[in-house]
DNA sequence: ATTATAGTTGAATTTCTTTAACAATTACTA
DNA sequence: TAGTAATTGTTAAAGAAATTCAACTATAAT
C-alpha cells in the first residue's frame, strides 16, 4: 500500500503548513517567520482558540510578535480553508480548525457556557442539498444550538 | 369553537407584547414606556434588524430614547425567546424574530454578501435528536452556510 | 393618597476588539 | 546582490457594547 504510506508521511510533515505555503505562493505573498510561528502554534492548539489565547501562548514561549500580525494572518488561514470563525457568546471572535474535521455542530449551555460538539450525517446532507438546490459552492458551515445543559436544568428546578 | 376564537383575538392584540409583559412580570421587572416602544418597533420591522437601524427608525418617528435602553432591552427579548442574535459578516450584531418562525438556516455569499433563508425538516430533526441525546433544553438555533452564490461563481470563472 | 423601595433612564464615559497608517524592515525574484 | 513590493511593530483610531451615576418613576406597602 504505497499510497497510504505517502499519505502518512505527508501528515507527519504537518500538512497544514504545506497547504498554507502553497496558498501563500499562489497569492504571491511571503512566508515570513512570523506567519510560520503563528500557523504552527495554531495547529498545536487543540481545535478552538481566540486571538488572546494565541497571543499569550506565543508570549509565554518567548516568541515576541504583535497582535496585529495575528489579526493579519487569520484571514489568510480562513481564506485557504484551514480554520474558520466560530461565534462565541463572549463578545469576541473565536476560531476552530477546519482541515481534517468533518462538519459538525456546537451545543452551548447559556448558563454555564459549556460547549459540546456533535456530528450528524444530516448536517452534510443539508449542505449538499443546498449546494444542489441553490447552486452555491459552500466553503464553511456553522451550526449552533443554544440552550440549557442537563446539569443547569437540574439546578434551575432545584431553586 | 370558542378556543380558536380566543386564540385569534389574542393574536390580533400582538402576542409578542403579551409574551414580553408576562416575562417582565414573572421576573419582577417593569413594563416601561421605553421598553414598550422598543418592543413594538421591533415587531413592526420585517424580521431582521440591528441596533442602529432600530435606533434610527425610532428617532425618525420622533421617539427619543437612548441606545443604552435598546442595548438593555435586547437581552430581555432574547431571554424570553422573542428574538435571537444573528451573526452577520459586518462586524456587529444583528437580530431576528423567533416567535412564530420555524427553525431555518441562512446561506450567505462571501462575495456579494447576499443572504438567503431556507428551511429543511432535518434541522428540526437534529435539534430534537440533540435534545434527547444530550438532555439539553434547546432555546435557539443558528445554522449558517457560507460560500459563493451562483452569480458570483459565474463572475469568478469569467475573469 | 403617600411614602418607600428598587428598577430604569439618558448621557457620558470606559472598555474591549479589531482595523488602519506609517516608517522601518525583510522576503523573494531576477 | 540589488531592487521591489510585501510585511512588521507601534501607535492611533474606529466601532460596538457595557458601565457608571444622578435623576426619575413604576409599583407595592402603609
Amino acid at each position: 500500500m504505497p499510497k497510504a504510506e505517502d499519505k502518512s508521511k505527508v501528515a507527519e510533515r504537518s500538512p497544514e503548513i504545506e497547504i498554507f505555503k502553497e496558498y501563500i505562493r499562489r497569492k504571491g505573498l511571503r512566508f515570513t517567520p512570523e506567519r510560520e510561528i503563528i500557523v504552527r502554534e495554531i495547529f498545536e492548539i487543540d481545535d478552538h482558540f481566540d486571538v488572546d489565547e494565541l497571543y499569550l501562548r506565543l508570549r509565554n514561549k518567548g516568541k515576541k510578535l504583535s497582535k496585529a500580525s495575528i489579526y493579519r494572518t487569520l484571514p489568510l488561514l480562513i481564506d485557504c480553508g484551514l480554520i474558520q470563525e466560530v461565534y462565541h457568546e463572549d463578545g469576541h471572535m473565536h476560531y476552530e480548525h477546519v482541515y481534517g474535521h468533518e462538519p459538525h455542530a456546537h451545543v452551548r449551555c447559556l448558563e454555564c457556557r459549556k460547549v459540546e460538539e456533535f456530528t450528524d450525517n444530516r448536517i452534510k446532507e443539508i449542505e449538499e442539498h443546498i449546494s444542489r438546490e441553490f447552486g452555491y459552492r459552500i466553503t464553511a458551515l456553522r451550526f449552533e444550538l443554544l440552550g440549557y445543559c442537563p446539569d443547569c436544568l437540574k439546578k434551575q428546578y432545584r431553586s
